[in-house]
DNA sequence: GACCAGGCACATC
DNA sequence: GATGTGCATGGT
């Protein structure tokens, strides 16, 4: 990163439409999880996939014990785990990442969650990235709703809601995206909690095949990326 | 039966 | 650096 510094642009709409979403939707409850181990394994688990069937794996996890520790699931044969998130799909691919995220646990941290959670957040996050499997949505979402640190999180919804809302072209990359909201947002982990979740609450609604817009919350909010 | 879902890594150009 | 492809189940 090599850019002269630029003034944050002030984006009153990224905030507008905060507020819009919060007032029409209310507080989304995320991650809904029951521990940290769970909404780690769970964000691996969610790549490419609907949440419902994502539920369907954790609750084979659960009930087999794997969620209880760090040290389970690293007892679990490779086999034994990808049948258990088969309903998650890719089951072979995802049982992998998760050993590969318990594996780097292991190797850093003696597979303690409690450890790993003291580590400064840049530094945990560039740990993360470098486990295989870890792409930036995933290690973003672990930052952000297992470690809960205020760090945005950005999804394919987030891009296209808000490209079609003109804030970025829709082939901006992640961090592009990401930088958007930080730099037109309170630091805030209560805030970035509450967006993302609201984000993929109003895409799952209305940014799907036959999207009913007339409903949609941000319907007569046009021209929000010039501020108005 | 087609299309999609809270991505990511890897091959290829 | 950009683009294409494999990974797979389950709901609409």
């Amino acid at each position: 990163m090599n850019r002269k510094h630029t003034s944050p642009k002030c984006l009153p709409g990224i905030i507008r439409i905060y507020d819009k979403l919060y007032k029409f939707y209310g507080p989304q409850g995320w991650w809904p999880a029951k521990s940290r181990l769970e909404v780690i394994v769970g964000a691996i688990l969610t790549q490419g996939t609907a949440w419902g069937n994502v539920e369907k794996a954790v609750h084979n996890l659960r009930k087999a014990g794997l969620l209880q520790s760090t040290v389970r699931i690293s007892k679990t044969r490779p086999e034994e785990l990808a049948r258990l998130v088969r309903p998650a799909g890719y089951f072979n691919v995802k049982s992998r990442r998760i050993r590969n995220f318990i594996k780097f646990l292991a190797d850093r941290y003696g597979l303690s969650l409690k450890k790993i959670s003291r580590r400064e957040t840049s530094v945990l996050r560039d740990e993360l990235l470098q486990v295989n499997g870890i792409g930036p949505e995933t290690c973003d979402s672990i930052l952000l709703y297992a470690f809960e640190r205020p760090v945005f999180v950005v999804d394919a919804y987030t891009k296209r809601v808000f490209s079609r809302h003109d804030f970025f072209r829709p082939d901006a990359g992640y961090e592009e995206v990401q930088k958007v909201f930080t730099e037109n947002l309170p630091v805030d982990k209560k805030i970035y909690n509450e967006y993302h979740a609201l984000i993929v609450r109003l895409g799952k609604e209305f940014c799907r095949k036959k999207p009913e817009c007339g409903q949609c919350p941000l319907k007569e909010m046009k021209y929000l990326a010039k501020g108005l």
